[in-house]
DNA sequence: TTCGTTGCAAAGGATTTGCAGCGTA
DNA sequence: TACGCTGCAAATCCTTTGCAACGAA
């Protein structure tokens, strides 16, 4: 899908097609991975030097909100998030060091049977964390480890 | 177990069994529960009003290192903490609104074979988040949201 | 006595918000 | 023109840290 189509469905929902919400969009989908506002930023400022931290927090905020992008917390401190897939559902291998993601078809909520007596599910939570090929090759960042849970 | 148990461990690690100490991890088995630090001090300050926030963090990332307490941030904001099963592996069903838990003893990794290619798995995260009976009954919190993926 | 622990005050870091000017529809 | 969007500065919120006094071993 490309930045049009989000920025068109996007407008139907009362948002403006501004230049820089544009950019950020693009920048997302190009990327294709888990990316925090800080990395956003870094990246655009090349070619957006106008570009502030709050405009990016504050489309990120919108676009969740809308759906278009999902968050993660995997690194601690900071909020990663990436271009939501429209289709299908699954889950993913995340790379805990740059944000790549590796599709996972399955999905273990069938395999679970009904919720306990009384209890709403309202979503689930499913990630593998590790290293990607790239990234186990290199040297190991003091910043990276395990967050919650194992 | 009891607070003692862990507290000896604690001792055998080269930690001091300090009264403090004792009533956080006394109240973590009590609650059995996913907390936060703002929650932990809140409801001890009755009993040990000289007990300090700082206090309280400390001792949970002392916890959450040796293993005895386990962290999730399915609430914005905050990070919250319940005391970690020593035995056998599992999930959780996990309540946004109180952190109440129910076990899932079903663990998704094994159905998905193998890791792809060069992807070193470093651990996982499985949650189904909702409301427990009690807590779907009650005036819905507007503080209480999904919070990232569904 | 030694060294981990704690409270206080202050610092950090990520994210949000008030406000006035700007840009899109 | 109307109202959403943006940058700037400042504020929040959660969590961590420096330091000196305190307490466990």
């Amino acid at each position: 899908m490309q930045p049009d189509a989000y920025m068109s469905a996007l407008k139907n929902r009362g948002y403006r097609a501004t230049g820089k919400r544009r950019e950020i969009l693009s920048f997302l989908l190009d990327e294709n991975r888990y990316v925090s506002a800080r990395e956003i930023i870094d990246h655009m400022r090349e070619k957006h030097p106008t570009l502030s931290l709050e405009t990016v927090y504050r489309n990120l905020r919108t676009m969740q909100t809308e759906g278009i992008i999902e968050e993660s917390r995997f690194k601690e401190g900071e909020s990663k998030y990436r271009i939501a897939c429209q289709t299908d559902h699954h889950h993913h291998y995340i790379c805990i060091r740059c944000g790549r993601t590796l599709v996972i078809k399955h999905c273990p909520m069938p395999d679970l049977g009904r919720a306990p007596e009384g209890f709403t599910v309202l979503g689930h939570r499913f990630e593998v964390l590790g290293y990607c090929p790239d990234c186990r090759r290199s040297e190991p960042d003091p910043q990276d480890h395990m967050p919650e849970g194992r």
